[in-house]
DNA sequence: TTCGTTGCAAACATTTTGCAGTTTC
DNA sequence: GAAACTGCAAAATGTTTGCAACGAA
């Protein structure tokens, strides 16, 4: 598994946490979902932890979404939707993601391009159904 | 244009401030380019106007980037580059915005798309250089 | 007078950090 | 036992809000 030399528990749980969904959680909400079975886990342990994984790139970051930072367990380049109304996050797999364009849009700006995001915004599924009956 | 009558002055200046720079300016950016002119503006008046002329549509918010928000008074759909070095945003004109996907990814989720963005990540050419002197 | 706008300071929410105690190897 | 991790509480950050004062009609 990973190069870490030593395993602990916490650790371990935030990482297998986000590895698990597919809700692409806050630091909240992964503290939320792990407290079942962690009782005493500290938000400020998920935020150190979410950090480092961001840091060794073994998770990415989508960024603030709604003032909030969302995370992903799969680094695969990817395009999201997010839902304006609940504020869940989407994978959309069936897309093209654009990384190929890095290379284009490096020419136009003259530096270097790392990563790109592709990001649909709009009403889920779930909440166009909410609105209507309501 | 606008009704430019005294009692707007501040709120019409944050508006043209917005129109007038291509540097995709935060509240807080704004507030100091206004200080020049307008040497009693408050900060909560910027984030005040900022707010309400999002939720008019006459400016867009870029989101938060790197845990600030960013503003863009070009509603236009365009593609955005982000400096992860100097936080500077810059536009691509050139290159191709995907709004035209919105009803693919509309199908794709079976909920309503009503905007997308796309952003390139990297380093500037200024911070390329600066980075290579050092 | 009445309405909307503004400055100030306090409140707010999310994230980060210092430190003492604990866990892992 | 050394080094790394963790909980707690405090601090830091960016943003929002309450309220009194101000300006225009």
């Amino acid at each position: 598994m990973e190069t870490t030399t030593k395993q602990f528990r916490k650790r371990n749980a935030i990482l297998e946490c986000l590895r698990m969904t597919d809700t692409h959680p806050s630091a909240d909400m992964v503290h939320e979902m792990l407290k079942a079975g962690h009782p005493d886990i500290s938000l400020a342990t998920v935020y150190r932890n979410l950090s480092l994984f961001k840091a060794q790139g073994i998770i990415q970051s989508l960024g603030m979404i709604h003032g909030i930072e969302r995370f992903d367990g799969n680094t695969e380049p990817h395009v999201h939707f997010v839902c304006n109304c609940c504020t869940a996050v989407q994978d959309l797999h069936q897309m093209d993601a654009p990384q190929r364009l890095c290379g284009e849009a490096a020419q136009h700006i003259g530096g270097q391009v790392d990563a790109c995001q592709l990001m649909f915004f709009g009403t889920c599924r779930a909440c166009l159904a909410k609105n209507q009956s309501a």
